[in-house]
RNA sequence: GCGCCCGCAGCUUAACCGGAAAAAGCGCCGCCCUGACUAAGCGGAGGAUGCCGGUUCGAGUCCGGCCCGGGUGCGCCA
């Protein structure tokens, strides 16, 4: 082969698809457990059925999948699993608006054929992701895809149901949870972020039952939920208020109910008035003064956040949206002379992670898992050792999360997800068990009635990935996989999941396996735009990686990634001019194989390297420094420092092959060695960089004397087959500071270079 | 309120257990068709590493305090 066959430049696109096709044809990313060789497993975080590819998914499946294809190498049974993730509520959101825009509702299609047309959906949008993926060169297991609601993962989400209910570990109470009015579902706590909004604060009097005085002030910044107060709370010593506890008030603007004013240690004396009103059904403090105090806990708001005079009397404001109760009150607290002030107010409020909608703290009767007891030995894991984060410090995220652990509430009232499968007779009496006959049998025993009806709801997703380790493995059968496999050895995530996921996964699988689900939680960077900003679709900085592979190639999208990720960092603020880079680092590779390619006296057909006394100063010089970046490369890996192993390959490769020598090839003396030692090194180099950068490896890798039919499975490059020399890489070191010298002298004398003084490599340097 | 992370050249980042004159890429200025590569090559300008103090022979790095600016976790006063 001659250059003159191969294009300057190194064209992606003619070389990614043909590997990656041959790659998932010959299925080399596809293994079966085997004892003899230590496993390798990751599992990948399931995306979303209907999601397509962002920038986050460059930043942690990039490793998972340098790392998976790293072990390979390295000869283990190295497998990355995939699969996706139905994502009830997200998925549920996208469907009702697409019913909605014909005119529908999921009511008036009904149960089946809504389902029926969900599934249809997530099939049609479902492979999009991956064939993302593909693209930019991920190799996962593919014929183990899996997804959460397959028939063998719900079988295990009902088999986990069940034996949960039946230690008495999943409950049916009745409770305050957060209601997403959005969503129109109750979401767990984890799914609720605090956000500080501009609010009001008013300064409303409730006057006293018996005439007498004026009344109590309270101070509140909801006062639509007025019409649920109970009673009114001040802190026992507060010595302005002692004397009114046990009197009663009116409850405004209706004034037809008298509450109590009652002692509670909860209440600040310093914040507002000093007295707060108590509305147990819509406030989490109320509700566990409610409980203390053993109050009434009428609701007054319903589903849909609308006033409710279902449990108490809420006069005119029937039916009212939250908001417009709100307006209507305040406006009639006016004309009673009960609003003494209204002030600007800045306080977090509860929204919905998955809908931004302000979450509105309901009573209601839902399912929920009890923690205390899964959390217990979740944090023992932890604080002896057998989960390790990296960065270490997201392990008191995950501490501090289990510590303060409250009930899991796992009830949706989504449909597309796993029905609980719990069924109720006429007489209300709940039956729980893992299929219908199962259930209509013991119903049947214990309850003498065969006719049972459903529960409605479904599970919270996270229910169903928290089994993802083992569910993917074929448990609750016993399998070679789950065997082998299980536990996997690292888990790849992103920092946001730390409890929503992880944490449940370790719980669920210390519970169901008796054993951690991982050893290592590696916790990637968030991406955030070059300013530092959230990257969204509203603010019109989001980049979609496929334009990046699209304009650079795959492998410059993934160096260009690895690059910004730094072990112990949080953030990456992401700059596409690194992909653009990494683009012009693979043209380097290229042009470097070009160059050894047109060597006049050709390439050797296998790889060997001539004997010591043969190489000169400079051959010794790279394969040292081949040595060094091996070891630096695997250490990298090992520790799972991205950035650093690329930031390696990268000098490796650019400045110590191209810029020094293969220019000191270009000298007379060293014909004799420069093609063995060059096609050596550039072979090592390729699979050193085949993770990182898998499609130019192959490329070149095959290019050069090689020896199997693929990179994917070469073996990793063995540092005792590289020889070693110190001294004379001293020695070609010395040598290069005197020539940036010269260069730096003729630069400044202002000769020209192909004047006198010698060029690159003084001549006759052996 | 209780925490965590970050702040180094115009920009984005390096700097191993503290160790020479604090690196690199982009950008900027100048030079250059040198056996592959102009998406390259060579040279250059550009820095009190946020502030104050301490430990040390030696601090960007460790310790204490402070300021401002970002990001992020938990909690929360109604």
């Amino acid at each position: 082969m001659t250059v003159s066959e191969l294009p300057k430049q190194y064209d992606p696109k003619s070389v990614e698809p043909r590997h990656y096709q041959r790659w998932e044809e010959a299925a080399y990313f596809h293994e079966e457990p085997d004892p003899a060789r230590p496993p390798f497993i990751i599992c990948m975080p399931p995306p979303n059925v209907t999601a397509r590819a962002h920038l986050g998914h460059g930043s942690t499946y990039t490793p998972m999948d340098v790392l998976t294809r790293y072990h390979r190498m390295l000869g283990e049974n190295a497998d990355w699993l995939p699969g996706t993730d139905h994502a009830a509520i997200a998925t549920e959101t996208v469907l009702v608006r697409q019913l909605a825009a014909e005119g529908k509702t999921r009511d008036s299609l009904g149960r089946e054929a809504y389902m029926k047309r969900a599934w249809a959906w997530a099939g049609e949008t479902g492979g999009t992701i991956f064939e993302q993926f593909r693209a930019v060169g991920f190799g996962p297991d593919w014929q183990r895809d899996r997804f959460t609601m397959d028939e063998g993962l719900s079988a295990a989400v009902r088999k986990v149901f069940v034996d949960l209910y039946r230690e008495r570990l999943i409950y049916r109470g009745k409770r305050l949870i957060n209601w997403d009015p959005k969503a129109k579902s109750t979401i767990s706590d984890a799914e609720v972020e605090h956000v500080e909004r501009d609010a009001f604060l008013w300064r409303i009097r409730y006057p006293f039952a018996r005439g007498g005085g004026e009344g109590i002030e309270v101070a509140t910044t909801r006062p639509e939920t007025m019409l649920g107060d109970v009673a009114i709370a001040v802190h026992p010593g507060d010595e302005r208020y002692k004397h009114l506890i046990g009197k009663t008030v009116l409850v405004p603007p209706l004034l037809e109910r008298a509450i109590p004013i009652i002692a509670d240690d909860s209440v600040e004396s310093e914040f507002g008035t000093g007295a707060v009103k108590v509305t147990p059904a819509h406030d989490s403090t109320d509700y566990e003064i409610g409980l203390r105090h053993n109050l009434e806990m009428p609701s007054v708001l319903d589903l849909d956040a609308r006033v409710t005079g279902a449990e108490i009397g809420v006069g005119k404001y029937e039916g009212m949206d939250r908001f417009d109760a709100r307006k209507a009150i305040l406006a009639d607290l006016r004309d009673q002379e009960l609003l003494l002030e209204e002030k600007p107010y800045r306080h977090a409020v509860a929204i919905s992670h998955r809908t931004d909608a302000v979450i509105e703290p309901l009573l209601s009767l839902q399912w929920f898992v009890k923690m205390e007891p899964l959390a217990q030995p979740a944090l023992q894991a932890y604080r002896d050792g057998r989960v390790r984060f990296v960065p270490e410090r997201y392990g008191r995220t995950y501490e501090q999360w289990l510590e303060n652990i409250r009930d899991w509430n796992i009830s949706r009232q989504v449909w597309w997800g796993h029905q609980l499968p719990v069924w109720y007779t006429p007489g209300g009496e709940v039956v729980v068990a893992e299929t219908e006959e199962e259930a209509l049998r013991i119903s049947a025993e214990q309850h003498g009635t065969l006719e049972l009806t459903r529960d409605p709801d479904t599970l919270d997703t996270w229910f169903s990935s928290g089994l993802w380790p083992f569910s993917i493995l074929g448990w609750p059968r016993q399998t070679p996989e789950l065997d082998h496999w299980y536990p996997s050895q690292v888990l790849v995530t992103g920092g946001d999941i730390i409890f929503l996921w992880v944490a449940r996964m370790v719980m669920l699988g210390l519970k169901f396996m008796n054993q951690v689900p991982f050893r290592e939680v590696c916790v990637t960077p968030t991406v955030y735009d070059a300013q530092g900003r959230k990257m969204s679709k509203s603010l019109g900085n989001a980049i979609d990686p496929m334009d990046l592979v699209e304009k650079y190639g795959a492998d410059a999208f993934r160096m260009g990634m690895m690059r910004q990720i730094r072990l112990e960092s949080q953030e990456v603020r992401f700059q596409e001019s690194r992909c653009e880079e990494a683009r012009n680092f693979n043209n380097k590779i290229w042009n470097a194989t070009r160059y050894a390619l047109a060597l006049p006296e050709g390439l050797p057909r296998a790889m060997t390297l001539p004997r010591a006394e043969h190489l000169t100063i400079a051959d010794k010089w790279i394969l040292t420094r081949l040595h060094d970046a091996a070891q630096t490369v695997s250490e990298a890996f090992d520790a799972y420092d991205f950035g650093v192993a690329a930031e390696t390959l990268w000098r490796f490769i650019w400045y110590e092959i191209c810029d020094w020598y293969l220019e000191a090839t270009k000298d007379e003396h060293s014909r004799a060695t420069r093609a063995a030692v060059l096609s050596f090194v550039l072979n090592n180099a390729m699979r050193l960089l085949h993770p990182v950068g898998p499609f130019i490896s192959e490329e070149v890798w095959l290019t050069l004397p090689h020896d199997g039919q693929t990179i994917v499975t070469a073996s990793w490059p063995d540092l005792a087959e590289i020889p070693l020399d110190r001294d004379a890489a001293a020695d070609f070191e010395a040598l290069q500071r005197t020539v940036e010298r010269l260069r730096n002298l003729r630069a400044e004398i202002g000769m020209q270079p192909r004047d006198v003084l010698p060029l690159e490599i003084p001549a006759g340097v052996p």
